[in-house]
DNA sequence: TGTACATCAGTGAACGCGCGTTCACTGATGTAC
DNA sequence: TGTACATCAGTGAACGCGCGTTCACTGATGTAC
């Protein structure tokens, strides 16, 4: 990450100009690097070349911060997803398809986003705009749930809802078990990609749902 | 927890005695609290009523304790597994069934375990005893998936390990997201057991059993 | 059974360290007129 | 365009704190004879 040096070295007069996005960036390298619970205010404010009192301008505390690092990755998870499934086009199969993909792809390559959204227990209680951008996200989720169902035959129509966040469990599972892209990682006599796959097409046929329509 | 205040109040002389089991059984209730990246050393020698330089007598650093808890973890996990799944008796969807709600059990009522287990990022490199421990658990998995792949039509038999993957995905994914004993635990419509069981249902019918066989 | 001695398990004081947080401050920026 | 002033954003020194770790030590336990 050439930015992080530039940053950091540029010549600055006494004002950064940019610290808050600053912080943002040194929260998200030193998560990844020790994991949610493994980065302080202090280093952060170090990283970002800056007094340690300086980032209390920007974020109340270190938990603010945090929650902030979370928000920002579900606002651009959404984005992923939402891109990916591009509201089921051109059909839906090569859609979903594209969704499960991009799901694991943004684990792998954001793993401090992830853990930061999954794994830093932040309480969504009194935080209406990070719980509303978790929703955001599985709104996707749930909007290609509702499409699988529209094609599952009618009598034995699951809820969309139940669908959806069956999606969000194999994708999270397979993501948090083997597809993250840091040491936490098992290794596997198959990708995440082709697991998360092959899981997928027994779960739509168990739905009555066959790709090859 | 009624042992924790007797084990502290208790008057016992100069030797604690068992000073290990409580290191683990301080260290169990202190990453309950906060996380497995929130507990000290010290904190888990005051919890257990000794001084901070007694617990190197038994314990390396503080990795290795919580290596030991992860430890522990895996082994009840696994004997929890077994005891549920019982070699699929006395039919396969029976055993299955309970298998399930094992899983979801221990991570409801162990979620410092669980954490331990899953979420503490310790390295397996260098420590077979715990890798092995691991694999106890998963092979119970692995068991119920070679008797569920035994059922399912010869010429679309899949793989058993890769079956077991999914079917640990799947748990996994349900306990992380929802099943939690903690905080992180998200509101949902319905139980995580009611959502985990309609989902293998779904998953098994995709293989092409059917619990009415 | 008693005694001498080795080993074990915990003490408590000490250390250096980095963290979170505060404070009065100061340099830079923006704005009213 | 210039000037006075308010506000903003970062400084740097300071503080108390708990942590990890070490050390020489000591009380308790076990064992050989």
């Amino acid at each position: 990450m050439s930015w992080s040096k530039d940053d950091r070295e540029s010549p600055r007069g006494y004002h950064h100009g940019n610290l808050k996005e600053a912080l943002l960036r040194a929260a998200l390298e030193l998560i990844a690097q020790k994991g949610p619970a493994g980065f302080t205010f202090a280093e952060a404010a170090r990283w970002a070349g800056v007094s340690p009192a300086a980032p209390y301008r920007h974020f109340r505390d270190r938990d603010e911060l945090l929650a902030s690092v979370a928000l920002r990755g579900f606002n651009q998870f959404a984005a992923a997803l939402a891109q990916a499934w591009d509201d089921g086009r051109p059909e839906f199969f090569t859609a979903f398809d594209r969704l499960g993909k991009a799901y694991l792809e943004f684990a792998r390559a954001e793993p401090a986003y992830y853990s930061a959204m999954f794994e830093a227990a932040i309480p969504l209680a009194g935080n209406s705009e990070l719980r509303e951008a978790g929703d955001r996200a599985f709104a996707v989720l749930r909007a290609a749930a509702e499409k699988l169902c529209a094609q599952t035959p009618a009598k034995a129509r699951p809820p969309a809802l139940m669908v959806a966040l069956h999606i969000w469990a194999i994708s999270h599972g397979i993501a948090s078990l083997f597809g993250r892209g840091d040491a936490a990682r098992r290794t596997l006599p198959m990708s995440p990609e082709d697991l998360l796959e092959a899981e997928v097409l027994i779960y739509l046929r168990g739905l009555g749902v066959s790709a090859a329509t």
